[in-house]
RNA sequence: GGAGAGAUGGCUGAGUGGUCGAAAGCGGCUGACUGCUAAUCAGUUGUAGUGUCCUCUAAAGACGCUACCGCGGGUUCGAAUCCCGCUCUCUCCGCCA
């Protein structure tokens, strides 16, 4: 959320930052007059219970035979004072869901595009392995291996469910162990193990409600919605909290499967595991001081950049553009390792398995995240940030098209190695 | 799932219709005393919004007003206090990985 100080005081600024991010003048002079409205209807009913508390005392002492004559004038008082009320909460609702709904300031660096094409590569890893065979894509891998059901999944639970099975449920879980290990070990992060499920003000705190309620999964009689991603949970820890200068930094990591229903997406990579409802990530979560998170975004996507180099995998990042970004940071970079078969017989495809974000102070004002500059010194709003570290699917992904071998094996990665008892290779089931 | 108890300021805790933004204690801050520390004494100490004054402006400050005693409604001229709904916490019973 913007603040609303901000937007009305500098009102042409903001147009100017939020045109960028396709937002029309108009819906801000919409917004700025509702808040002229819901300003009025609130002093004008304060002056009113100013008098009207007034005249309340005086009424408590008044002779007993001047009471009802009072007590009349007093509740049409009352009244007036109601009606304002009543005026200012309908505006104050629509000026909370516009709100609510509109995107971040664009950090000034964030290209102007409107898809993919226009995002500037900024940093690359890793090389693109040349293949002496005709690679096959990782759908067909998962099959020949015996490590990922499709058929069954889709028994179960319906489209875009997979089940995995064997060694490919062990190196998922590899994987993950694999990414928490690096992160807290050599990176310094607090493992989190959150609930998996979160209340409504939660996904209201990082952004995804209201205006991504189509994308999410909840329960029908309870207030539980099933994450999206870590970032919510874990970013919410702090919801209106005021933590202390010395505490910050904080550098979370969590691993959680993530629930999306993809309406959005509907017909979209249908073909493997890339795009799922269910899929497990790991996330790493920042909460710093404002002067320190251009910082924190560069450490943090270096920190996933890292896990794609460990893995062995070709990887690029990539600053993401206007039209392509989320609406609620201020600036993303997306991380993607190349997979050598994921469209199939139309070749390799850069495969996003993370997208690291500084949301500054949007979702701590949303979310009442604060701290201390010093101590007694006003509480401030903290700055926040997210990024995947990584993405699973899309990582097992790349892992089996790029490490498959001529006979239909695929080599483990040795960093993997350990946490498979050894094991090198998937072997094809005959 | 059943029964009961509770939710008040940074913390403990009093408060059953106006004199309550709220006693008292603890903690915090300031000062005095004191070789230092500790102790003692005195004063002070919630948040947010808004107005006026001061000022070139801003900041800071001074003086007001409004809201906030878990959340949302209601009764009343007036609610921490009465009524209704909800949430959460604790205790006991049942069930369970």
């Amino acid at each position: 959320m913007l603040d609303l100080r901000i937007l009305r005081e500098h009102p042409d600024e903001a147009k100017q930052k939020l045109a960028r991010m396709k937002v029309t003048p108009g819906e801000i002079d919409h917004l700025l007059e509702l808040d002229v409205q819901v300003r009025r209807c609130k002093t004008e009913a304060e002056t009113l219970r100013a008098q009207m508390n007034a005249a309340s005392k005086e009424l408590a002492k008044a002779q007993p035979e001047e009471r009802d004559a009072k007590r009349l004038a007093l509740r049409s008082m009352g009244d007036s004072i109601k009606k304002l009320d009543d005026e200012r909460q309908d505006s104050e609702e629509s000026l909370n869901q516009i709100l609510l709904t509109l995107p971040n300031f664009p950090d000034d660096r964030v290209p102007e595009g409107s898809s993919d094409a226009d995002n500037q590569q900024i940093r690359a890893g890793g090389v693109l392995r040349e293949f002496s065979f005709t690679c096959r894509p990782h759908w067909e891998l998962g099959k020949s291996l015996g490590i990922i059901d499709f058929d069954r999944g889709i028994k179960i639970s319906g489209s875009r469910f997979y089940v995995l099975q064997g060694a490919g449920a062990a190196l998922q879980r590899a994987l993950i162990a694999f990414m928490l290990d690096m992160h807290t070990v050599q990176h310094g992060y607090t493992e989190i193990y959150p609930p998996f499920m979160v209340k409504q003000e939660c996904l209201t705190g990082t952004g995804q409600l209201p205006k991504f309620a189509d994308n999410l999964y909840h329960d029908a009689e309870e207030d539980y919605w099933l994450v999206p991603t870590a970032e919510v949970p874990v970013t919410n820890l702090h919801r209106d909290e005021i933590l202390e200068k010395a505490m910050l930094p904080l550098h979370y990591v969590a691993y959680t499967p993530c629930f999306r229903r993809e309406r959005m997406s509907a017909g979209k990579d249908v073909r493997g595991i890339k795009r799922g409802h269910q899929f497990d990530k790991v996330e790493m979560v920042r909460i710093c001081s404002p002067e320190t998170s251009d910082a924190e975004l560069e450490s943090l996507t270096a920190n996933a950049e890292s896990v794609c180099t460990a893995l062995g995998l070709a990887w690029r990042t990539m600053l993401v553009c206007t039209g392509e970004k989320g609406d609620f940071n201020a600036i993303q970079y997306d991380i993607e390792v190349f997979a050598p078969a994921a469209k199939g017989d139309e070749g390799g495809e850069w495969l996003e398995v993370s997208s690291c974000s500084n949301f500054r102070d949007f979702q701590a004002r949303r979310a009442g995240i604060r701290y201390r500059p010093a101590a007694g010194a006003k509480p401030e709003l903290v700055h926040t940030l997210n990024g995947s570290g990584l993405a699973l699917p899309r990582v097992m992904i790349a892992i089996l098209e790029n490490y498959q071998n001529e006979d239909g094996s695929v080599t483990i990665p040795e960093p993997l190695r350990p946490y498979m008892h050894g094991k090198t290779r998937l072997e094809p089931q005959k």
